[in-house]
RNA sequence: CGGGCUGUGGCGCAGUGGUAGCGCGCUUCGUUCGGGACGAAGAGGCCGCGGGUUCAAGUCCCGCCAGCCCGACCA
């Protein structure tokens, strides 16, 4: 991709009213773009990482054996009345169509998936089963806030299983658990579980939470492991860790990037969801729901991973694996031969499945080094007068400060040895 | 929803009641070419919106709207 051509651009200032870290360089960046507050447009670069976050998300789901399905935003307030939340979800989003008919934007979908599943699900046998999508969903909150980390309309994943018991539906949140750590583990964040209240459906739930000065929660934590919200937390900074005894609880602020929780029967009870059992009895369906949130997710990477010059994204989640950057010269024929090099150095990378943005731009060095440390893409390899006299290019990694030459004979090689990029897979959905 | 700050070319900002400005960016030409280069010539404005005061309002007064921050809130 020519970054000519890209749509989006970077400024050299600042929004003014971009005041957290991740609005600020995104917006900056050329990634996102303000329509209102909490509310944005992706931009070619910003949609890219959106993306892949989604895609690790849908890879993790799949393979815990949820299946993908996409239901309607545009909600019937019948639905709610049926659950009783028409009025008990204070951020819903309520508008009214023809002849008074009165809808809402899903802020959640419980009230959309329970009798759907209960359309097609009506034996034991055909349980335990999971579905999941990924939409945006809208929130009415009071206060939109510091860029993607809270918004009034964000990319959530949401995943709701079905269990014929308890121990059944336990043994499923464990291993969403798992699916969850993986899915921060692979974009770089570093999360820890947090116990956290149940809100109105149980007693527990579990977040998964993110330690970032923009953060909007207060954890309370231990070296060990042990980690409470503050809404429910029994300790305080400094006491002894009530889990292991040995180590001293710390106040961190945190930004909540998925929460996980039983919602046992109160659903399936509204609607009347029960399955034929084996003696053919009816039998109570226990249901669990699974939140993640992409844009909140990219909204983090950022608060984490970023220095003075820009973003510094991991491999994963990467709009791009390499920026190339050709450097003008004043003589012609050394002109056209770096944009030769490019070219085919861009077509070569490609197609060993290395995604390449390629600043082509007839603009000076300064501009352009600026641009790519403030994108954030992992590798940056230079082609220049400098380094054609060396059959070379230069080679830097955004995470460090030290470059080095590379012969362009061995650039493909050197490539398919790192481990600080991501590679394209053919395995991804079409 | 309370409190504070801010609204002026695409972005960042200055502007004392009296002709709308600067920097960046943008267009054209030329010179440059490894950390945001230089010269020349241009284009681009409902000064957030609505009232009011005044001979005259970007500037003063009243109301509203929007954005950001703090708090409350966060199924």
């Amino acid at each position: 991709m020519k970054y000519s051509t890209l749509f989006g651009k970077t400024t050299k200032s600042a929004p003014h009213d971009a005041q957290s870290t991740n609005a600020r360089l995104l917006t900056q960046a050329g990634f996102i773009n303000q329509l209102m507050a909490g509310v944005y447009t992706y931009l070619p670069l910003g949609l890219r990482v959106l993306k892949k976050i989604q895609d690790i998300v849908r890879g993790e789901m799949n393979a815990l054996g949820a299946q993908e399905i996409y239901m309607p935003a545009l909600h019937p307030k019948d639905i709610y009345d049926t659950t009783g939340r028409w009025d008990k979800i204070d951020v819903l989003f309520k508008l009214e169509g023809h002849g008074e008919k009165e809808y809402a934007l899903g802020s959640t979908h419980e009230e959309v998936v329970t009798p759907l599943v209960q359309q097609y699900i009506r034996s034991y046998k055909d349980l335990p089963m999971a579905v999941y999508q990924i939409q945006d969903k809208f929130r009415n909150e009071p206060r939109a806030k510091s860029g993607l980390l809270r918004g009034r309309e964000f990319s959530m994943k949401d995943l709701y299983s079905f269990h014929t018991s308890e121990e059944d539906f336990l043994q499923f949140y464990e291993r969403a658990k798992q699916a969850y750590l993986n899915v921060f583990r692979r974009c770089g964040l570093d999360a820890m579980i947090v116990e956290a209240g149940g809100g109105v459906f149980s007693k527990f739930s579990h977040e998964f939470q993110v330690a970032t000065e923009n953060g909007e929660d207060l954890v309370y934590r231990c070296a060990c492991g042990f980690a409470q919200n503050r809404e429910i937390a029994e300790v305080k900074a400094g006491d002894p860790c009530p889990s292991c005894q040995k180590g001293i609880i710390e106040e961190i602020k945190t930004i909540e990037v998925g929460n996980i929780f039983p919602l046992k029967t109160r659903f399936t009870d509204a609607f009347g969801f029960k399955v034929a059992g084996p003696n053919n009895e009816m039998m109570e369906v226990v249901m669990g729901c699974y939140g993640i949130g992409p844009s909140r997710v990219m909204g983090s990477i950022v608060e984490v991973h970023h220095d003075e010059r820009g973003m510094i994204w991991p491999k994963q989640t990467a709009p791009f694996a390499v920026q190339l950057i050709s450097l003008s010269s004043k003589d012609a024929t050394l002109r056209e031969n770096i944009e030769e090099t490019c070219a085919s150095l861009e077509k070569d990378l490609e197609a060993s499945g290395v995604e390449v943005l390629w600043d082509d731009r007839d603009a000076g060095a300064g501009e352009k080094f600026a641009d790519a440390d403030l994108i954030g893409i992992p590798l940056r390899i230079v082609v220049s007068e400098k380094t054609l006299a060396e059959e070379s290019v230069e080679w830097k990694e955004r995470s460090e400060t030290q470059s080095r030459f590379v012969k362009l004979a061995d650039i493909i090689e050197e490539i398919n040895e790192v481990t600080f990029l991501d590679r394209k897979t053919k395995t991804a959905h079409a």
